[in-house]
RNA sequence: ACCUGGGUGGCGGAAUUGGUAGACGCGCUGGACUUAAAAUCCAGUUUCCCGCAACGGAAGUACGGGUUCAACUCCCGUCCCGGGUACCA
């Protein structure tokens, strides 16, 4: 017998299962259907490396098991190819991404046709292909149209090295998750997709899913579903703060809003002036200045309201009087005639219509600019170039009476003494809320700042900007704050309470204000202990043994809810004070990215119609060939230097128009990716239904940990949304998910290059052969632990692999079946249960215990062993005499009575202990046991002068006498 | 800190879920074959004690308790290691 030349023999069987077209998926088959996915590899210029191997080797031994199992079993593989490291190569050697990844695409092809895997060939995708991109960026417009992807300005996380924003989710430890470096915070326009409105089904489809419970729990704490209330606290100035209301045109203190406004505020204590301004039917600018001016007190506490003309008046006034007052709150402002839209008014004539906005803004601490609904509609235009021109914040109430009118108008007294909304999930313990604190970047933050803490606010505000997120979680040490000057009215004492600012409140979570309980909350009470804040305990938790802080128990200090359980008092306050509210730690998916190498976001902007979609037939938009792969670091993708491309026309309105130049991120394409692998030739669709219902969901699919929180939840968000669309017909994508650890290197460390420590698959495959390295990489260890590989014991299943080779086949015809039958019953357990470095022992053991065997079970032990060593087993198998593949031969079934034994060793223990082992035949009855055993002299020794009290008698196991 | 998973010979790891702890492999030791080496084959290999030997005794699955005839496995407490989250109100 010729030594095993795997080289040859593999190379062979490859090109022959290749010509057959074996590992085919057929569409019409009558076979049941499995769908088995791996994730599919980014094709990157190192190729392949050992960490594709554990999923794919698992996938490919499962497939094949499958298809001998009577499945017509659908094991695709494609490619995830858009992404940096292609562009950054392209920035470094001038070489288009296309070119160089269909360079990696067919190394890393050839690497995984000599690894003798199963893949349907015939399903290959292609994320960067325009034909696969068409559909990404048509799901995308889906989402588009259902008004879940949007377009908006915020504080997003930034990679000053890839020079490209993050989602959320690509934060790993403040850093980015592809090159390490420490994530910074920039303010930008950004495409947002809003995977918080999936929230809810994100995290209900979970319980119905076969996926270990850890990954379950890891995808629920990142949704982060908290239930508490929200409740509003009144604000209230200092005592010393005094209000200035000015009516407008044919306008008298006795009208509109203005007496029941007035008697609100001197209601909570303050001084409050509505002078008559002189003649309100033909107003005069310097009459009416000059007269508030001389009868009017105004002074740096000073908030001046001013309706309609009275806020022409209000702005004028402030810039003659010329010295810092509170604050400037415009109602419904008169329109200036140089606005566009203005009808005339007879006072225009009276009035300079210039208003010093700088100075203005330089004379006050706040600004406000109210409108309601009708106003909004007339005036709308005017209102906001107002508020932009003095920065001033512009509310829009929900009255639809116009021009505040009314006797009474709650928006006003709502800003004028804002309220604070916070979110707690803590209800109970509002007795005990002591102080307020505001995020650093909370909207009421300079309303609420007075004269006196001014400088103090916006130095701590200044502080907080500098450090990066990094900095300021990664101290945690001690919490810093100030104090705005302000007070709060907790609604449930009726006290007043001090609103501090801190950057322990989070803008980005909740309402981006607290009330602090610092009896019942640790944050609060680090917080209240360094600031000397009061402290008061509402809660008897003594009993309860969870955390301090999480404790339940009977309330105190509470006034009519003392001695009422928390759990009560909390649904009870909730619908006193509040209202209910669930919050959620998912955030929306930051969906932009200022790169080169992606699929173009296709949307067009038109200075006339805004944000248009691309028009479906106009699909895809390709990314145009560049000549700068560079990004501009500005914010701006290497695409907005084309004008060729960028400069289209609206497909609304026709006029000119820009394209939009972000692409979207590199999880795109991987988000419904196994959709296509259905239908990957279709030109009509994503993939036909009829299709979609016959393979979908993926019924295993196999991968790293570390998608938990990215591409498991991204591509689970796609799904459920298209599902919900109507173009897609499983709920879930991916029924069962099988996890693996990851590979070490032989010095346990993670492999890499500069730890040298990097073993190729390519060097395995040629020195030992593809079906050694099938065999030896399960048999590290089991498959969902780390494991480090080890040089040496590859030879061990080599060894193996040669005994099988070298096997002498003069057969016997002898009837043991016992053995096989169980092999086929332990090989297909495992496999059913990933457990395939056990399946590797045990054909060892097999092996090594017998010598010698029939034909059939020889064949049979060929069969069970072709899914780990394809190439040998087949080769064995032609050898025998066979036509036909050994991968097409049905798995063996095992027989209930040769696994059963015939003989047993029954263990004899005397007080739990062993003092004897004797072979039995199997279904010996208790007697039996019982007087063989009390024959053993090591037995007899254990037991002599002993009385037996009890005896435990397990059926072809044991028995154990108890002795006194 | 919280949520997870784990801790078993010199090493990687088994153990049908409460029933002989250490399967299988590596390594090591001894032997056979060989002029020699490699390869291969055979035997041994948790620790300690007794012994010519044994299917003789004792201890032993991170540590300390407990339940049980019987615990790597179940319960309580403690300590370490890995993964995730991170001032989420």
């Amino acid at each position: 017998m010729k030594t095993y030349n795997h080289k040859e023999i593999e190379k062979k069987w490859q090109e022959q299962w290749k010509k057959e077209n074996l590992y085919h998926a057929a569409d019409d088959s009558s076979k049941p259907k499995k769908y088995v996915l791996v994730e599919f590899p980014y094709p990157s210029g190192e190729g392949l490396h050992m960490g594709h191997l554990r999923p794919f080797l698992a996938g490919d031994i499962y497939s094949r098991a499958s298809r001998m199992n009577g499945f017509e079993t659908l094991y695709p593989m494609g490619w995830d190819a858009f992404g940096l490291p292609a562009e950054n190569f392209a920035i470094k050697k001038g070489v288009h991404p296309k070119i160089s990844t269909a360079k990696n695409i067919e190394n890393a092809k050839r690497q995984l046709q000599s690894w003798g895997t199963s893949f349907d060939w015939d399903r290959e995708i292609n994320t960067t292909d325009p034909e696969y991109y068409k559909w990404t960026q048509w799901i995308f417009l889906e989402f588009y149209k259902a008004g879940l992807a949007y377009e908006a300005t915020g504080l997003i996380n930034w990679c000053p090295k890839d020079k490209t924003g993050l989602a959320n989710e690509e934060v790993i430890d403040g850093k980015c998750e592809r090159c390490g470096t420490i994530v910074e915070k920039k303010e930008m326009k950004q495409w947002y997709l809003r995977i918080t409105e999936y929230a809810e089904k994100l995290l209900e489809g979970l319980d119905s899913l076969d996926w270990p419970e850890p990954i379950k729990q890891q995808q629920r704490n990142w949704i982060g579903r908290s239930e508490g209330a929200e409740i509003d606290f009144e604000t209230t100035y200092e005592e010393k703060t005094d209000f200035l209301i000015l009516h407008g045109y044919t306008g008298l203190p006795e009208k509109n809003f203005i007496p029941w406004l007035k008697k609100e505020l001197e209601s909570k204590g303050y001084i409050v002036q509505a002078p008559e301004l002189p003649n309100s039917n033909d107003p005069k600018e310097e009459e009416q200045v000059e007269f508030v001016l001389k009868n009017s007190h105004i002074g740096p506490n000073t908030i001046i309201i001013g309706h309609s003309l009275g806020g022409v008046v209000a702005q004028k006034v402030l810039v003659r009087y010329g010295k810092p007052i509170s604050g400037l709150i415009l109602i419904a402002p008169a329109i200036d005639p140089e606005f566009h839209s203005a009808v005339e008014r007879p006072f225009w004539k009276n009035f300079t219509w210039g208003f010093d906005y700088d100075e203005i803004i330089r004379l006050t601490e706040f600004r406000t600019v109210l409108s309601d609904l009708k106003e909004e509609q007339k005036r709308g235009s005017y209102l906001k170039f107002l508020s932009e021109k003095l920065k001033a914040k512009l509310i829009s109430g929900e009255s639809n009476r116009e021009h505040f009118t009314a006797p009474e108008e709650p928006i006003i007294l709502n800003n004028v003494l804002p309220k604070i909304r916070v979110f707690t999930t803590r209800p109970d313990t509002l007795f005990g809320a002591t102080y307020m604190v505001l995020a650093p970047e909370h909207a009421l933050v300079t309303q609420l700042t007075t004269q006196d803490q001014k400088s103090e606010v916006t130095r701590y505000i200044a502080k907080t900007n500098e450090k990066s997120e990094l900095e300021r979680t990664a101290l945690e040490k001690e919490k810093t704050g100030v104090f705005t000057g302000s007070y709060a009215i907790n609604p449930a004492t009726g006290q007043k309470i001090p609103i501090w600012i801190a950057d322990y409140v989070l803008s980005t979570y909740g309402t981006g204000a607290i009330m602090a309980v610092p009896a019942h909350d640790k944050r609060d009470y680090e917080f209240a202990k360094k600031f000397e804040l009061g402290i008061v305990k509402v809660v008897n938790d003594e009993g309860d043994r969870r955390l301090p802080y999480e404790r339940d128990g009977r309330l105190m200090n509470s006034g009519k809810y003392n001695t009422i359980s928390s759990a009560t008092a909390r649904a009870q306050m909730t619908a006193e004070f509040g209202i209910k509210k669930v919050q959620y730690k998912l955030r929306d998916w930051v969906f932009s990215r200022q790169r080169y190498w992606g699929e173009p976001i296709p949307i067009i902007h038109c200075p006339k119609c805004g944000a248009v979609p691309v028009p479906e037939e106009d699909l895809p938009v390709k990314l145009p060939e560049v000549e700068k792969y560079e990004p501009t670091g500005t914010g701006e993708s290497p695409l907005a230097a084309i004008d060729s491309w960028v400069n289209v026309k609206c497909p609304k309105c026709g006029g000119s128009a820009k394209r939009e130049t972000n692409t979207m991120p590199q999880w795109a394409g991987s988000s419904w990716y196994w959709i296509r692998y259905t239908d990957p030739k279709n030109d009509k669709e994503f993939a036909s239904k009829k299709l979609q219902q016959h393979w979908t969901p993926v019924d295993i699919y196999f991968g790293g940990m570390e998608h938990t929180t990215l591409h498991l939840l991204y591509a689970r968000f796609w799904n459920l949304f298209l599902y919900d669309q109507g173009h897609v017909t499983a709920k879930e994508p991916f029924a069962k998910r099988v996890p693996h650890g990851i590979i070490l290197g032989p010095d346990e460390e993670k492999m890499s290059k500069s730890r040298g420590n990097v073993v190729n698959p390519d060097e395995i495959v040629e020195k030992y052969g593809a079906d050694t390295l099938r065999m030896f990489e399960p048999f590290l260890g089991p498959h969902e632990a780390t494991v480090s590989w080890n040089d040496q014991g590859i030879l061990g299943v080599k060894r193996f692999l040669d005994k099988v080779w070298r096997y002498q086949r003069d057969f016997e015809e002898g009837d043991d079946n016992n053995h096989i039958h169980k092999l086929v019953q332990k090989i297909t357990g495992d496999i059913q249960n990933f457990k395939f470095n056990t399946a590797v022992a045990s054909f060892m053991e097999f092996l090594n215990e017998n010598k010698e065997m029939s034909r059939e079970n020889w064949e049979t032990f060929l069969v069970l062993l072709a899914p780990f060593a394809p190439h040998m087993t087949e080769e064995l198998w032609h050898q025998l005499g066979h036509k036909d593949s050994i991968h097409q031969q049905s798995w063996p079934k095992f027989d209930e009575r040769y696994v059963r034994d015939e003989n047993v060793t029954m263990v004899v223990q005397v007080l739990g202990r062993v003092r004897a082992s004797m072979a039995m035949s199997a279904g010996a009855t208790q007697e039996e046991v019982r007087a063989a055993a009390l024959l053993d002299p090591n037995v007899k020794k254990h037991l002599e002068g002993k009385e037996i009290v009890k005896e435990i008698f397990v059926q072809d196991k044991l028995i154990n006498f108890v002795v006194k």
